[in-house]
DNA sequence: AAGTGGTCTAGACCACGGA
DNA sequence: CCGTGGTCTAGACCACTTA
């Protein structure tokens, strides 16, 4: 019922949502396995199932979960193909999200610049760590990215060797949810170094692609400068609703 | 209730969605005014309230009308300074859209070609309604833009002498609601035609915008072709969920 | 105080998927 | 066949706005 003492204004079936997101993040409910039915649910948080339902739309809005009629309510895995090209909007001419290897990859620790901690809502000399890394899609190279990560989330990866090249995956195995992401583009000219890296001419002009991409909660967790260099036939694409 | 026989398959809150989004297309609802309020229209069409809140929620997402708790729901007027922005995402160094003024504008009637009947979806000399024009932002020249539309939608436009510059506003002019729209970016320079039009150097690096607006019900309704050149500050922004 | 949209409940039936 | 999510109903109360 919880008829009892409502001092708080959240509703209910926010409530009900933060509380299936925290059995998602705590990895109690792990990706690609189901979730107990919404009956069921309802019972043990003490609800209507139409709250459970109303949390439940919300969370497939935010890309939590996929519901399938008949079979059931599944977590899921963010490091599957649709939803790592979230937020990857560069494609090829068939339509299709170029997918990319990475050509060359410098990871290090460091402390956060004015501008670093400005972009990820850090103070300047905050830990962070930073990615240089070209990505290529076939044969050519198309990306150079300079990361920087607030490494209090992501902790201990500095000594890792590997880091995944999607945001998607790379959050996943920290147990962070990311919600969503805000990119800014110019168009500028490849300095001497920027053409080095792509194995352009000095002053080709590029896509310059500036991304903040949010946890689920709001907080930024990456922040993006990359110099895209399209062949034709790509593009970058954008769907506005 | 409706409990009678369901032959179709049309959820019915969506069915409500439709009629009532036919009231605002035939004019029967007009922008900025208020609509029944939710008891009231269930009454009127033998659905129970819950079944109305679910339509009007699509409705919201759709962004056809704005409920406000204490007042009563409205029909969105889409040329408010919000909404008319909704399909430019071209911003200045403050994070505000670039509020734009027509330079040269010319428009013709003419056949589609292949190619705009691909993206209109359109017969190759089905008549369309052609437009070019520059627009500008604070004295500087941003855009030029090649836009072709289907002349069945916007009856008599090509004799108009004036067309409103926001495909919003020309849009509800013609009780057209807009959907959604798919844009494609990528880089390209100056030929010494769009060099003149824009008033910049020979290839000078710009954005090519290709951008097609869909109607609510999915059918195109504007294909259109931009060159632009952004000033140092402005930028192209993206909001990825 | 009256009227609006927002939340919450409880229960019914339907459509789909798998055993 | 059963269990699942999807739809639909009827009614209660809350929070906000306006008069």
């Amino acid at each position: 019922m919880s008829n009892m003492t409502r001092f708080t204004i959240r509703p209910l079936y926010l409530q009900v949502r933060d509380m299936l997101v925290e059995r998602i993040t705590s990895g109690q409910w792990k990706p690609g396995s189901g979730i107990s039915n919404e009956v069921d649910l309802s019972r043990e948080l003490g609800v209507s199932v139409g709250t459970v339902r109303k949390a439940l739309d919300v969370m497939e809005q935010e890309h939590l979960i996929t519901r399938r009629q008949g079979r059931g309510t599944f977590v899921n895995d963010q490091t599957s193909d649709d939803l790592a090209m979230r937020f990857n909007r560069i494609c090829g001419s068939e339509g299709n999200c170029l997918s990319m290897d990475i050509l060359k990859s410098e990871i290090k620790a460091g402390r956060a610049t004015e501008e670093e901690g400005a972009k990820l809502r850090l103070r300047a000399g905050d830990p962070v760590i930073r990615v240089r890394r070209v990505q290529s899609a076939q044969a050519k190279r198309v990306l150079l990215e300079q990361i920087a990560m607030p490494e209090a989330r992501f902790p201990g990866l500095a000594t890792k060797g590997h880091v995944p090249h999607r945001i998607v995956a790379l959050a996943q195995q920290f147990g962070i949810l990311l919600g969503g992401a805000q990119e800014r583009l110019t168009v500028t000219r490849a300095t001497s170094n920027v053409a080095e890296a792509l194995a352009v001419e000095t002053d080709t002009p590029l896509l310059e692609l500036d991304r903040i991409v949010y946890s689920i909660d709001g907080r930024p967790v990456e922040w993006r400068s990359a110099m895209c260099h399209l062949s034709h036939g790509d593009y970058y694409s954008v769907d506005m609703t």
